[in-house]
DNA sequence: AATAACGATGAATAAAAATTCATTTTAGGG
DNA sequence: CCCTAAAATGAATTTTTATTCATCGTTATT
């Protein structure tokens, strides 16, 4: 049953604009999922789903593209993501690195989350991410480290 | 007050795991900002801050990269572009300027009018600039001209 | 200077979300 | 099957967060 519901939950989230758990349970039960408050909420913690503000002002749960990390472990990536990375090169003291049409920004987002110590900033395009390192050395060993996550070559 | 506040959050929870807007208010205080529960709560909204789940199932403000809804951002004013701008940096002949979440842009537009002699070119990321100098010394020049600009550190 | 208009703030309150403590259900051994 | 352990769930409650309404300070306008 958890699983159905969970599943449906990130359809409904993506299909509606979900602005508090309650809202929540009422799409479920016209799904036919009837659930509490208490069971709404250990979903979205389970999910990481995160509430957010609109441009509009209002409130919006989704779904983010990567666990947000604490320091202490390594980030939980989803595999969209990591098989979106296709190249990793450094040059100088910077990391290149490729990605899928479109799916650069997501990966961004990940790096950010990693706080690296070496990273000074990153921009992403739409299938490039340059990531900015101190030192030409920091971007060699960078890159080594992103090679591993990543699984490249 | 406001401004510098906001920003000090900003620093906040880059800086300490916060987890609720009472430990903010706490942290704060330490600083110099006594502020009220109803404060914290606006701030976060208008820093579109998040609370996420953090790996160790903790939770965690966070600053979000992407702004939720994807729509554009509604118009910049002219003092938040200087406000704006949180960290100036040098790496080799590259100079990183890093902005609250959605700002880069506006910001970049910014450095585009200002026609310096220096800046080979630039991009601009959401949070993030990446200014393109000829050499390592003129991003250094660069880098302290800036800070006095945007009053960093 | 007086006054209007607006932004920032707090106290009190309402609303929303997380957690505690039981209870029920499910999944595996024996 | 029956029992046990673990997972899932809900009711009640606590905790956390958002909002309402009033006030204060600032700035602009006449």
């Amino acid at each position: 049953m958890k699983n159905a519901r969970q599943q449906k939950i990130l359809e409904l989230i993506e299909k509606y604009d979900i602005d508090t758990q309650d809202t929540l349970i009422k799409r479920l039960a016209e799904e036919g999922y009837t659930v509490t408050q208490t069971t709404a909420s250990r979903d979205i913690r389970q999910l990481n789903l995160i509430k957010g503000v609109t441009t509009n002002g209002t409130y919006k749960y989704i779904a983010p593209r990567a666990v947000i990390g604490s320091e202490s472990k390594a980030p939980v990536l989803n595999s969209a993501i990591t098989d979106a990375v296709i190249k990793v090169e450094a040059a100088g003291h910077i990391v290149v690195v490729k990605t899928f049409s479109g799916m650069a920004n997501a990966i961004a987002v990940c790096f950010d989350t990693l706080h690296k110590e070496s990273i000074v900033g990153s921009v992403a395009g739409d299938d490039t991410i340059l990531l900015v390192v101190k030192t030409s050395q920091g971007a060699l060993e960078l890159e080594a480290e992103l090679r591993e996550i990543f699984k490249i070559k």
